[in-house]
DNA sequence: ACAGCCGATTGATACGTTTTAATCACGGTG
DNA sequence: CACCGTGATTAAAACGTATCAATCGGCTGT
């Protein structure tokens, strides 16, 4: 292994000193083009790569940004990830994940982990929005912009999609369609997002006569949750006319589990996802979903974070709220 | 914004030395109990966290990893990340996850990228087995692992599945069912898997009488160049009776083209996927594939990989290669 | 010809940690 | 009582970069 070649070999390849190179680093602007030229030959032929650690160490901040999400493998939650890798990408920072796998405990060690890497700036879902790594982060002058949150404080930016709202659009939709007896299929307890859809299903309900919701707790937010809470449902007395699940991979579930017992979709039951995956079209029976602008969310949140990162004092905190939008399918009829 | 609190702070709060504050975190055998107490309980009420950039400076390598994958939003890879995210963090390390888009440029600034984070180790499934900018890292002491890609060099670590191997037992599948013309939608042009197992599609033909294969090549391996794909293929003179896709993404996309154009599945064209993502199974007709231990080989990677960073001496460098597996459903009869 | 100025470059220092060799306290041994 | 060994602790020297005040050289205007 060579010796490390840092920006000093480089700058004496150059003929200019140490500063210099580090100028044509980051200020290219600042150095002469004639001795610029001469520096970045001087750091091709030596293939020198700056170190990140060093720079990160005497600047004080680092050029990484950290994503903590819910689930990895959720579909809405990668194409709310290529959004922000996107962004990341082209302007050149590194993007640390994490997942919390919906466990508090193992978002304060990952929240630990990113503190300790100096990340300058964060994404997060939280689990718990009050965790104290949390608050410590920020305290820490750490952007933090909460990514499919509201946010409920002034004092940072936020960028989700109105969950009653698109609560309400789905039960008004089943209701529209002369569904009475809707199933509402909700993740574990405490999920936001959950909690926010099912206030949205009860307002549609509100106006409407002979109609009732029942709902089922799945445990986890995944196919398999939506399986089990699928079974259940039909376990009862009376089966549901009509099911508005919290996610569309729940929905995925509970429609093979209707379908593998007999029951026809949407004729004896509506099924209605949540997310509008890439998947949900090509499901069994093309599955109706209220969709969200997942890339964008990832995306704006993503430019959010690196303006209020580059640009700390002309940075307004906004908390950015989009409208969802129902797409009918055929298992809505 | 308070003064940083740094380990020379925790020192004097505890009345001992820097020195040994380092040793409380990183050799905490090494020093008496009540002196570690005190460490501890100084360090907890001053809420000191360690400055990555500072320790991974002075140590000569930081406690990150890299992730480059095709694509964030492919199942596949995330089925794959989420084993690699677990086992990252249990052993306490981060990961820097990046996305090369199958795009040998975005690889390669991503590659940058990683070298300046000095990242310590390195999982990728390259676009590009040759890029200067991986040969590099290798060169500066970084561990690499190449995932689901079988190494064709003794002197790293890889793990894969056997793609020929999945290519002949999906086509051996068809012809047992009888099916004779049968068409192989492969990703772009360039892709080993895609390679591999039309390979592997083209040994089982081999023995087969009047059976035959023609090539669709998609843009993306997508459900977008699945749909595309399969509108090329109805588009022929003579639809074939099977079809087999690399991936099942493109075979959600084929699936769909074909139902939508009036084909019955399996009766008129069998399709078959690959990987056996979760949505297979929920797919319109349920999906046949060949199944991967995905999930393994995103951990046992990151264990070989881990491995040699932490014992580089008796580290013995293994190529791994994992046997696939039909999954017979409905889109196959 | 000279003061003054401006852009380009330099030199020195600090960032917070790890590590090595040196020091210290202390009890057992000859 | 002097000596040595042992385990715990310390002091000091790096690691590679960014930054800022200081310097340099050339040019303008008087």
């Amino acid at each position: 292994m060579r010796p490390t070649v840092g920006i000093r070999e480089v700058a004496e390849r150059a003929s200019v000193s140490p500063g210099t190179v580090s100028n044509v680093l980051n200020r290219p602007e600042r150095v002469a083009a004639p001795t610029r030229a001469r520096v970045l030959a001087a750091i091709d032929e030596l293939g020198f790569v700056r170190n990140g650690s060093a720079s990160t160490l005497r600047a004080g901040h680092s050029r990484a940004v950290g994503l903590m999400v819910l689930d990895i493998a959720n579909p809405f939650f990668t194409e709310a990830a290529r959004g922000v890798e996107d962004v990341i990408s082209e302007r050149g920072y590194a993007l640390m994940l994490s997942n919390s796998d919906e466990d508090a405990v193992k978002e304060r060690r990952n929240l630990r982990m990113l503190a300790e890497q100096r990340v300058q700036g964060l994404l997060v879902t939280p689990v718990d929005d009050e965790a104290p790594e949390l608050l410590a982060l920020r305290e820490r002058g750490v952007s933090v912009v909460l990514l499919d949150r509201p946010g409920a404080r002034p004092d940072q930016c936020s960028v989700a999609v109105d969950d009653v709202a698109g609560g309400r659009l789905a039960v008004e939709h089943l209701l529209r369609l002369g569904r009475r007896d809707i199933a509402y299929v909700s993740g574990p307890p405490g999920i936001r997002q959950c909690d926010d859809r099912r206030e949205g299903a009860r307002r549609a309900l509100d106006g409407a006569d002979g109609a009732r919701l029942r709902e089922f707790a799945a445990e986890g937010m995944n196919v398999r949750g939506g399986l089990d809470a699928g079974q259940r449902l039909l376990a009862g007395r009376r089966t549901p006319d009509a099911v508005f699940c919290a996610n569309d991979l729940l929905a995925l579930g509970v429609m093979r589990a209707l379908l593998r017992a007999g029951a026809r979709v949407p004729d004896d039951v509506a099924v209605l996802g949540y997310d509008d995956i890439e998947f949900a079209a090509a499901a069994a029976v093309p599955l109706s979903s209220v969709r969200q602008p997942t890339y964008q969310l990832g995306r704006l949140g993503t430019e959010l974070l690196l303006d209020e990162c580059e640009n700390p004092d002309g940075h307004a905190h906004q908390q950015v709220v989009f409208q969802p939008e129902l797409v009918a399918r055929d298992s809505t009829g």
